[in-house]
DNA sequence: GGCTTTGTTGACCGACTGGACCACAATGGG
DNA sequence: CCCATTGTGGTCCAGTCGGTCAACAAAGCC
């Protein structure tokens, strides 16, 4: 019973989340949001609780995404969508560097611009990107297994070491782009990241 | 003529960039800038301009302090604090891993923080953080050839790539360290991207 | 000791802040 | 057709925002 919701609570969540994005926490006022959305300020504060709370809330839902999506991507099994577990890494770092690279503007990824604003000062913040973070390398250490597996990679490789090495580029070239820095220069820190992954001498058959 | 000042200049910018270093532009006001300094308002606006100028001036000076260590720490030649290049790179590398993954509260670099807050909205700001790290870049690419010249690190390598590459690394470690990410694994990163710098086959003998 | 010049202070301004709250609108069970 | 329940838009509030200003303080020049 009660009145029916006029909006559609993911179309909400997204357009607030890109506002937090652009202009961040603090310079993301409840006008800003309201002008956005559309909805009056008290149809905000009743379906979302405040601010901090629906900052928490899209950022916590877009970690998720941000990993699912990863996952998807790195995965291998049946519905792979290219065969080569290292096609796969390299596709997925690379399109990631061109994204931010080429993007305009360029705002990158809402965790890294979330974990700069807020990860000091909230630790609810913190300990969401820190998941994330683990997840990430996670998923990219699996890929590397993987490729290992296929006879890709060198079996000596700590696929897990990788895993965060590749993330934190991925990280730096994001940070790197909202600078400005050049898109070839940011696509090569890229390629150069996978070309130093060692890879195996022989290529194994794939089990 | 006329009144002398009476506060340091170099002790307030510092108290400054510490304030907008952990709550960003936005979340620092001028009453917080008051507190930190013990100047009135009028001071601070008359001696630096408004709030922006300050932000900007502060941001501008921490950089061109950084790239100065950064070549200090790399240098190459008489005054150099190790003698072996690629020592050099290593300790400056992990040293900042460290200091990043281990301090309380763990703020990291004020350059990646600024870029990541306010580079996608202010020009200024975003071409000062550009040269920043083209010239960080550029410092690390620089000891990376003085590592060839000394026969420690493959001809072949490409310095100018790895030297973002390295960048980068160090940007994402920052990022990830904000989020609470273990510090054993931050410093295993940085020792992850150094190991796989391509190494020469046979030293050479330095010129 | 004026006088100009620069530094300092704190009051003051209008605009804006996050959040509480209220009157009203829709909804569906009884 | 009520009426409890939930959604909605907007107003209101106390506090804060960045920035200006005028009055006052120290300094060197004549």
């Amino acid at each position: 019973m009660g009145r029916k919701r006029g909006f559609d609570e993911t179309t909400v969540l997204d357009v607030v989340r890109d506002r937090f994005w652009t202009t961040g926490f603090d310079g993301t006022s409840t006008y800003d949001l309201m002008d956005a959305t559309g909805l009056g300020k008290g149809s905000i504060y009743k379906a979302f609780g405040n601010k901090h709370d629906l900052y928490v809330r899209v950022f916590s839902d877009y970690c998720q995404g941000l990993v699912a999506q990863a996952r998807e991507e790195l995965r291998d099994g049946p519905h792979a969508v290219l065969t080569s577990p290292m096609a796969r890494l390299e596709r997925y770092v690379v399109s990631l560097a061109d994204a931010f690279a080429t993007e305009s503007p360029r705002r990158g990824c809402f965790l890294t611009k979330v974990t700069a604003d807020r990860a000091g000062e909230d630790d609810m913040v913190a300990a969401t990107a820190r998941r994330a973070f683990e997840d990430l390398a996670g998923a990219l250490a699996s890929a590397l297994r993987d490729a290992q597996d296929a006879g890709e990679v060198a079996e000596h490789a700590d696929a897990t070491a990788l895993g965060y090495l590749l993330l934190s580029v991925i990280r730096g070239i994001d940070n790197m782009a909202k600078a400005g820095v050049d898109a070839t220069t940011l696509r090569q820190t890229a390629r150069s990241a996978l070309e130093l992954i060692p890879r195996a001498d022989a290529p194994n058959v794939r089990r």
